[in-house]
DNA sequence: CGCCTTTGACCCGCGC
DNA sequence: GCGCGGGTCAAAGGCG
């Protein structure tokens, strides 16, 4: 019981909770997120994650219980098009199902089913409208975090005003340069998939909040993504094509610090690969130094010409940890099975390319670059890395349940740890709504003279704040927690966070850095 | 027959 | 320049 509502608050809205004291087997038929709630439950019970499959389309079909039917029948792409995905959607659709077996029931139980019903879809609007305030509150705090870093910039300038280059204002040119769209459009335009990407993102779910994000404020939100997509161009490039001058030229000019953003996840599994929706090919192994289990090597072969590669190797210290890593972005779209982990890498690599002009720099001093040093729950979870050849955040999903604990439920107020997250109530992580009003408290830190100090904060706060760290980490999360749940007919959920944001249900803007 | 895995060879970047 | 390691290619073989 406690722990559902832990679970409950974790990702959801007090509101919809208190609503929702379901249990049971209405429990299973109303409720995605709970299911979800099931599934952290088991996790936290249990150390060891015997496999896991992030939305695996095969689930889908494999599970028994009965959200599978529900999806079914509600059709799980308008799930995914809705780009709201509130999980009420689901709720909303499944009470068809409900309807149907309703007319065996007493017509007092009907009636009460259908006030449910009634009762979530009103919920179901209020998120609508509160996703659409989010949404706007996102936007204007890009827009406030780039302004802050432009004149921090400024100010680094006119303090130091030597010849020496200036950390901040490159590193801030480096995050223009991935928020302005496309400096290497001459490239791109040759890549067919770029405006197959292109025209999918403006095609699908119209009502997808990053699109919202696209059409409210060209150029900061969408910047993200088309950084992201810039980086997955690359992939799509020959490898080993000839390079004509030129061309290197505008490599170097979109070669910048981040161009090749990768997503790796850290998970418990016996089974060699994390079943992630999507199609896999493997093209080659290899021995990685100072690691006895191979490193294989995947692309994804849902679509010709995709660019997605992952690599998927054990953990040398533990070989129940599978590490896997994600590079690139679909150019086709995804199965909805597919779509959760995509969304939660996608997620990430939007956060870690948003934060990439501070995260070199702030990542520096350490020796092995954990990009979280203030803030100790997240550092269980997530980490970005600088010094690898690519940018990389990991998302590590292996910790016990305990540790994860306190970063969802109980952060302490005792650390320097100067991010919304601290003033925001644990259940409300991965709401942008409640972190993102406090940030711009948060935005002066970035004219602090200790320019290491403000930026570690700064990128931090960014991160925390950022919709789509909270939803990569809540999906991630969420679907190992489903897989571990197996047993309990709870497993399904292959839109791992619904309702949040900051995970758009954009197949082909997801930048997949795969973690099988 | 098509798709997949396997596996050795090859390419490339980087450090010495 | 050389060696090393990471990453990719592509031929060969297996499987349904």
């Amino acid at each position: 019981m406690e722990k559902q509502g832990r679970e409950l608050t974790f990702l959801h809205s007090g509101d919809f909770l208190r609503q929702n004291p379901s249990a049971g087997s209405d429990h299973h038929h109303h409720h995605l997120i709970n299911n979800h709630d099931d599934r952290m439950m088991i996790d936290r019970s249990e150390s060891t994650i015997k496999e896991v499959d992030f939305f695996s389309g095969d689930k889908l079909s494999r599970d028994d219980d009965h959200q599978d039917v529900s999806m079914k029948s509600s059709g799980s792409p308008s799930l995914v098009d809705s780009g709201l995905n509130t999980g009420l959607n689901l709720l909303t659709s499944s009470s068809g199902n409900l309807k149907t077996t309703d007319d065996s029931k007493p017509n007092s139980q009907k009636n009460t089913l259908q006030m449910e019903l009634q009762r979530l879809h009103e919920e179901n609007k209020k998120l609508r409208s509160l996703l659409e305030q989010i949404t706007k509150s996102y936007k204007d705090l890009q827009v406030q975090l780039l302004v802050a870093m432009q004149k921090q910039a400024q100010d680094q300038k006119r303090g130091e005003q030597k010849g020496e280059p200036n950390d901040v204002s490159s590193s801030i040119i480096s995050a223009q340069a991935f928020m302005d769209p496309r400096p290497s459009a001459a490239l791109d335009a040759s890549d067919p998939s770029t405006s197959d990407e292109k025209t999918q993102d403006l095609s699908v779910s119209p009502s997808n909040t990053m699109e919202v994000n696209k059409s409210q404020l060209p150029g900061k939100q969408a910047s993200i993504e088309d950084g992201l997509d810039q980086t997955s161009q690359s992939w799509g490039s020959p490898p080993k094509s000839p390079k004509l001058d030129h061309e290197k030229q505008e490599e170097q000019v979109s070669d910048l610090p981040f161009r090749k953003a990768r997503v790796s996840v850290r998970a418990r599994s016996e089974a060699p690969l994390i079943t992630d929706g999507c199609q896999w090919r493997k093209y080659g192994q290899k021995m990685a130094k100072g690691n006895p289990c191979p490193r294989a090597y995947y692309r994804c072969t849902m679509a010709i010409g995709c660019p997605v590669r992952k690599q998927v190797q054990r953990c040398a210290e533990d070989k129940t940890i599978l590490i896997t890593t994600y590079e690139g972005n679909h150019n086709h779209p995804l199965p909805p099975a597919a779509t959760a982990m995509a969304n939660t890498t996608s997620a990430a690599a939007a956060m870690l390319l948003s934060g990439s002009s501070t995260s070199k720099e702030a990542a520096a001093p350490s020796s092995n670059n954990t990009f979280f040093p203030s803030f100790p729950f997240a550092s269980t979870m997530a980490t970005l890395s600088a010094s690898a050849p690519f940018p990389t955040i990991t998302l590590d999903l292996t910790q016990s349940p305990n540790s994860m604990a306190p970063f969802f439920r109980a952060p302490p107020s005792s650390t320097s740890f100067p991010l919304p997250l601290h003033g925001c109530p644990p259940q409300l992580l991965g709401h942008p709504m409640f972190v993102a009003p406090k940030l711009p408290s948060n935005i002066p830190s970035l004219q602090l003279g200790q320019r290491n100090a403000s930026m570690v904060e700064t990128v931090t706060a960014a991160i925390a704040s950022d919709p789509n760290f909270t939803a990569a980490l809540a999906a991630a999360i969420s679907s190992i927690m489903g897989r571990s749940n197996d047993g309990t007919g709870n497993s399904n959920a292959p839109n791992a966070l619904p309702g949040l944001p900051g995970s758009p249900q954009l197949p082909q803007s997801c930048t997949t850095f795969s973690t099988n």
